[in-house]
DNA sequence: TGTTAGTAACTGACTGGTCAGTTATGAAGA
DNA sequence: TCTTCATAACTGACCAGTCAGTTACTAACA
């Protein structure tokens, strides 16, 4: 009997691929789905997996644990539009509310239509187990965005523009709303039939209560 | 040998005394530590048992199931302050401005100093695993809280004391500092050697500011 | 006023299932 | 051929929920 060739398909495709390099941020994107929908705690490093189109094994071949991948997720999801706002902030000469108003829509704009809508609540859920990742978050990401705001109002206040608030508190007052809205839109949307919360109309009444909040010359022409 | 008693102790204390109306509470007391502490996928019902004085069995006897006593918890925390604040709103016949900070400062005493501050972060972190208790959470507290503030602003606005802004963003732009405060404090207050914050001040400000978004008169000479 | 039988509160060891992390093995690529 | 990337079966710890047995209390009866 001549030895039968055992495997049937010569042309089979491999069963996988060594994609090194593609490998982390494919990881990363599914495991921001993954965390995003169950929480830190509930997801799976299985469902994490199967999604990125991977074994379980291979995760543990580009991030040492769970905690490191969801830190992976936040610096991903995060840092570049950190950045993108830092620039915005920075590079303007004229008067400050534009740049205000500039700065809220886009990150309304994040809030409404983005994943990353869910990162505040994921820290928020996970701050008291992980006091590092509480800090790290609080470091690199609130510190920085107060920063940007404080920079602005101070800027404003300075030239004139703005009337002199307290720059820490109101820093806060312009930040809770998007905030919030963030952490609505991925845990109460949608329930009870209840319309979906309306970001940009909320962003829009925000700006306008600003304005007389921020301005010396309230436009009181208003019908 | 006569028989020696075996009961060293013929005055000790029993092991445990039969208080059935008293261990609800004292086990939903404890509960409610341990959620603070850990949220609640980490927390383990064997340490609540611990704090509340009984054992993991007698938790069973009282609560069906870990969900159910996390129900509870939200239930005890929450309500009784929803109740106070809606006989405030509705017992006063006069402007409303008044009744609106008294409103925002007791909210704010919460926050500031009792554990309830810590079940908005609790809801918030497990809505997505809980749909049912996110939407309990709407219906009996965010929409409730809600109205209570909807009907003082439609009222100041009949009654020309407001401006006629849009109720309903005006409302979650109200509640927004004071939630974020929740969550604030209960997740990075103490990091980085920052101070905490200031819950008062953030408070006052935001009265300030809504006084001039609201009022039609608004006081302008501030220094 | 004991004594005792009955009951309900309570205990704690156990189970079954889940899941983060490990490892023996093998295929892909150089 | 040898190294690296990847797999999948495996392990061990953890924990919600269970249940057979124990104990505090009570009420009926002596």
């Amino acid at each position: 009997m001549p030895d039968r060739v055992p495997r049937p398909e010569p042309e089979a495709p491999p069963r996988w691929r060594r994609r090194k390099d593609a490998r982390p941020q494919e990881i990363v994107a599914a495991a921001m789905d993954v965390f995003a929908e169950r929480g830190f705690a509930a997801a799976k490093l299985e469902e994490v997996a199967v999604r990125a189109g991977v074994s379980k094994g291979t995760l543990y071949l580009y991030f040492p644990s769970k905690d490191e991948l969801f830190k992976a997720v936040i610096r991903a999801a995060i840092l570049p539009n950190l950045e993108q706002a830092e620039a915005l902030a920075a590079a303007v000469a004229g008067p400050c509310f534009p740049v205000l108003e500039r700065l809220l829509r886009m990150v309304a704009h994040l809030v409404a239509t983005t994943r990353a809508a869910t990162i505040p609540r994921l820290v928020i859920a996970e701050a008291g187990n992980f006091p590092d990742l509480a800090a790290f978050y609080h470091r690199e990401v609130i510190r920085r965005g107060f920063g940007v705001l404080a920079s602005l109002l101070q800027r404003g206040i300075a030239s004139g523009e703005f009337r002199p608030v307290e720059v820490d508190p109101t820093v806060r007052l312009i930040v809770a709303p998007l905030l919030m809205s963030a952490v609505w839109r991925t845990s109460f949307d949608g329930l009870d039939g209840e319309p979906p919360l309306d970001v940009p109309a909320l962003v829009e009444a925000h700006i306008g209560n600003l304005r007389r909040v921020l301005l010396r010359d309230v436009g009181e022409g208003v019908p």
